[in-house]
This record gives C-alpha cells, sequence and structure tokens, in this order.
DNA sequence: CTAGCAACCTGAGTTCAGTTCAGTTTGACT
DNA sequence: AGTCAAACTGAACTGAACTCAGGTTGCTAG
C-alpha cells in the first residue's frame, strides 16, 4: 500500500526509487527535511549514500518530488470530488471533504508540502530540480484557480454573495492546510471532528 | 526605527546586535532562511563571519531570536487591542484588524516565522538556542490560549454558538497567518482590502 | 595621562553533511 | 557465455557553518 502511488512508469523491477521516497516522505516528515540526514534515509533502505544519487539528483530533488506527488494527488482529488456537483454549496462541501480523506502516509506528505513551501518560491540550479521545482508551482496554481472557479460559480450562481474570488479562495486553501502543521494522528481531536468544523468554517466563510 | 524593537535592555553601546537582526529579517524574509549564507548577512552589517558569533551562538539562534521577538510583538498587539472591549464580536474583529497593522519589516518577520515554525518542534542542542526556542514555543501556546479564550468567553456570553474552541482557535489562527505566505507589498491586493476580507471571513466562521 | 579590562573583532583552521568520482557488481536477455 | 544497462560502492571533494587563538578599541578608574 505504502508507496503504490510513488511508482514512475519507466522503472526498473529492482529500482529503489519507491522505496526511498517512502522512507524520506517518513523521516522529513516525521523529524522534518533539514533535521534529517540524507544518508540516514539510505541507511534506511539498505544501500550506501551514494547510491540515492542514481535516483535523485540531491535530497532537494527528492524532497520536490514528494511535495509535487502530493500536489498532484491533492488535486486529483478535489477533480474527482467536485466533478458531478451541481450545488456549489455541496460542491465546496465535497472539495472540503476530499481535502481531509487521506491515509496517514498522505498527511505525512501534506506536511511536508506546508513546512517547504518556501522552496517553491526561488530558481534552483540543477536541472531536475528546477523541473520539479516549476511542476509543483504549476499544479499550486493550478489548484489556486480550482478553487477561484468552485468560487466564482458560486458567486455568479447567486449561492454566495460576490466577494474577491482569488484573495478568498486563497484563505479558504490557507485554513484547510494549516491544519497539516498542528494535526497529530492519535492527537485529542480526530480527524474527522476537525474535518466537520473545518468544512463547517468553509462553508459559513463564503456564504451568508 | 528599523530595528527600534530589537534592542536588548543589556546591550552596549558600539553593539551591531540591532544591525545584524534587521540585515537577518531582511535576507531570511526576502530570500529564505536556507537560501541566504550567514556570511552575506556579516557583509551587509560590515563585520567579518566570526564577529557574528560574538551575538549570536549559531544562525539558528539569530533565526529563533527573530521569531521569538515577533511572536512577542504579536501577542503584545493582540492582549493591547481587545484589552478594553466587552463586546465578543468586536473583540475579534479588534484582534484581526490587530494582526494585519504591520509595517513592512514586520511583515517579513511573520513570513519567517511562518515559513520557520517547524523549527519549534524538535528540541535544540545548545543552550542558548533551546532558550529561544522554549521561549518561542511557549508565546505560541500563550497566544492560542488568547484566542481560545477570547472565544470561550464569547461562547459563554452566547455571542457565538458553543464550538470546540481550541480547535477553532488554531482554525482562525491559521487563516490570518496563512496570509503571510503569499502576501506581497505592492502585490494586486492591497493589504487593507485582504484585512477586511479575512476580517469578515473570521467573523462569520465563529458566528452564525 | 595611562593602565586595565571588557566588549568587540579577525584570519586561519576545523567539521560535517551533501555531493562527485572512478570505477565494480548484478541480473535480464540474447 | 557474453553483453549491457541498471544498480551500486568506497574514497575523495566542497562549501557553509562554526571554532580557535589571539588582536583591537575605547570606556573607566586611579
Amino acid at each position: 500500500m505504502t508507496g503504490a502511488r510513488l511508482v514512475e512508469p519507466d522503472e526498473g523491477p529492482r529500482s529503489k526509487r519507491g522505496a526511498i521516497l517512502a522512507a524520506a516522505i517518513e523521516y522529513f516528515g516525521e523529524t522534518g527535511y533539514e533535521t534529517t540526514k540524507w544518508s540516514a534515509v539510505a541507511k534506511q533502505v539498505g544501500i550506501g549514500q551514494t547510491a540515492l544519487y542514481h535516483y535523485f539528483e540531491s535530497k532537494a530533488h527528492c524532497l520536490l518530488t514528494i511535495m509535487r506527488l502530493e500536489l498532484q494527488r491533492s488535486r486529483d482529488e478535489f477533480v474527482e470530488a467536485t466533478r458531478d456537483e451541481k450545488d456549489p454549496v455541496e460542491a465546496l462541501r465535497a472539495a472540503v471533504r476530499a481535502a481531509f480523506a487521506v491515509s496517514e502516509h498522505e498527511i505525512l506528505q501534506m506536511r511536508i508540502l506546508q513546512n517547504n513551501m518556501v522552496l517553491l518560491a526561488g530558481t534552483r540550479a540543477s536541472q531536475r530540480e528546477e523541473t520539479e521545482r516549476r511542476a509543483a508551482r504549476e499544479l499550486v496554481q493550478l489548484i489556486e484557480r480550482d478553487w477561484t472557479r468552485l468560487l466564482t460559480q458560486g458567486m455568479s450562481q447567486g449561492a454566495f454573495p460576490v466577494r474577491d474570488a482569488h484573495t478568498l479562495a486563497l484563505a479558504l486553501l490557507g485554513l484547510i492546510v494549516s491544519v497539516w502543521r498542528w494535526y497529530r494522528p492519535g492527537g485529542p481531536t480526530p480527524l474527522d471532528e476537525v474535518r466537520d468544523l473545518i468544512e463547517g468554517c468553509c462553508v459559513r466563510m463564503v456564504t451568508e
């Protein structure tokens, strides 16, 4: 199950790329990116440090890949969840629920994404890193546009009062993703409760 | 003006501590903490790299100090803004407005705070770093309690419907601080407009 | 005035995690 | 059995954070 989504189409059968990504997600998510030694990931997978460079150009390239994959998954879920929903309020609710329908591994990935968003800002020196960064950045913009569209449609249908849809979309996204900063599985508040509270907040934010 | 708040009580007259903090805020805020070289800060201030260690134990110690100072300022502003406000809704509005009444330098500090929050999680090896980290963490918890109290009071007075006040406080805080992730002075939306939109969102989130 | 002393500063050297180099092993498929 | 690309390795390199062993500055006391 773990790493099922992490397999690229053109991978050899004895490739350890998925295992590296899974280990990196574990370490980066639990301990933090800067704090974890790249060599620790290698040890976890059972290879020498140098072998990592067969799969990733650098530690940052691995991180950017993890972030891009999560953005991609996240966006796919949004599209899937809102596709057939005509009612704007129900579409919004579906989108929020989709954002919280995540496995524990995906929670780690969301956390990693949150904590290292700053990496998507500046350009990267190396080729493959920059490619991943660009892809991730574009996904972020796509997601922002998705949410903006959801809002503009609701506004034009009269379901939501007219406001600055783009800024409001950023606010909704900010509210939702901020959860991954503090939420911990097994913590005081179960994710279902958090989800319901946030869903209500999102609806009240845009309606009325 | 810049650095006026950055002066500690027991500083010598030729201390460059404030200048270092100001330069570090500029670099860390504009370019990012990891990206900026510690030596660049030294050059900006006009001293050798080694002189930095007269004032800060490490690059991280400087960063943690910046974060702690901003948390302190931020909390003081909250207390000041809500002190005399009896009406819960007005208190909430005042708190949000206070959160957005910031100078450009303070915007940078909020951004730094946001982007490096993860640093407050794990314990630090060195003494002074760990002291700053503890102080910052406690301020975060204080701020969370302040907002939670604002909500519980509003709920017990019947101004807000009863919900999980702590989780709701985290949601409000998450929404507000998420702005510093994307907001840029001179960007498409002026801060006043952002502030008004967020203020409305916060009120709608907790009322109704 | 000048002696002492703490604050302030420096160039040279160390450390350590990330990375590169120069090859060697593995195993699928002729 | 030989070939080739994928997968891997130990040893060496790099660069930015940091340490060391002192040197300079300027206030204060005598």
